[in-house]
DNA sequence: TTTTGATGACCGACCGGTCGGTCGTTCATC
DNA sequence: GATGAACGACCGACCGGTCGGTCATCAAAA
């Protein structure tokens, strides 16, 4: 039983490795410029090792933007959930833009790097970025519903999808640019816009 | 001196015919994707020929991004001069989205796709995508003070770079979801702003 | 006017290295 | 003994880039 668990807990442990290290390889690299061979140098797993957890690279790539959906969506509910108001709630996920980009490993969306990076990929890959993307629309959407109780369901779904793109334009400017100024004027007109 | 034209006609051709079907390739297929091989194959060159007009794979990146800021601007402008007021021209800016998005080639924006392909690439090429993204915000601000000639100029420069962060957002949102709502919203949003 | 030598666009075989992926083997566990 | 995770040598293809050489052009010498 327990040396059972130790089998299986070396092996997930493997796999486990492998992902952390290609999900930290993928994001900072980019999905083509990071190799197997790094990938698994850096793991300290051999070839075969990572072709008995993963099939392909591509479906380590898809492994890699699954996690990365569940990990990133906790980053913002985390830096949201203290906030009472939906109100707050939308000014709080700009905000958490702000801290995000403070980390010295940012290097923008990952779901986003990856739709440029592959123009004619795997339509699973494509699938997860647009329901990654999907999702937060919907936050926002839902969110301004909240703020704005008596507003029409198409106005609640107008301005939330307006948050939206705003929200992605600003995501990628902060990473064209690597200066604050599009986060404060996107923040500046979320204020008045709600 | 006919004959000298020609020869340098010809080398001019051959040069143009490779950064011509480098620029098919690079924004179809992504830069890391597209090979020197296939850029020469499909140019009918051969490798010391390309090597000859150009010192590297990066400095061609380079020419392309450069040879496309013109390009691109080209089309903009075409698509804006024929409105007579600012307001005209700003929503014609959200209308060329939708002509260009038509088009069965469309892949997003090239600067950008090339930011998300490239963290760690040739300062000249970070330069030569911030700069064209710079004068587009640039535009929606001068736009904005023609627009609203009356208003202070730092409110200006604000709703210039909110136009373009919702113009950035809608152009990247429009690549992912391939769904004309993005367009639809924003368009929307810019008549109520101006 | 003809010959010659320098120039440079053009060519394609070739370089070392890396790519993603396969396979036969070892070895710990059950 | 059976199972399967882990291993690493190996595969062909392709990567970006180099290099020795051919040939057309053209200015200078004969």
């Amino acid at each position: 039983m327990v040396i059972g668990m130790n089998t299986s807990t070396r092996s997930a442990t493997k796999r486990a490795e492998i992902l952390q290290v290609a999900s930290r390889l993928f994001y900072e690299q980019g999905y083509h410029q990071t190799g197997v061979q790094q990938i698994i140098a850096e793991a300290g797993a051999a070839k075969g090792t990572f072709y008995t957890h993963f099939k392909s690279k591509e479906e380590l790539g898809l492994a890699w933007l699954s996690a990365r959906h569940t990990t990133w969506n906790g980053w913002l509910q985390d830096a949201i959930r203290d906030q009472p108001t939906a109100r707050g709630k939308i000014l709080g996920i700009f905000e958490f833009l702000g801290t995000w980009m403070e980390d010295c490993h940012y290097r923008g969306c990952a779901f986003l790097n990856t739709l440029c990076e592959m123009p004619d990929c795997d339509p699973a890959i494509r699938a997860e970025i647009a329901n990654h993307k999907r999702e937060l629309k919907e936050l926002f959407q839902s969110l301004v519903a909240q703020h704005q109780p008596e507003a029409s369901q198409a106005d609640s779904q107008q301005l939330g999808t307006v948050l939206f793109l705003l929200f992605e334009g600003t995501l990628i400017e902060l990473q064209n640019f690597r200066e604050p100024w599009p986060l404060d004027g996107a923040r500046q007109h979320v204020e008045s816009l709600l």
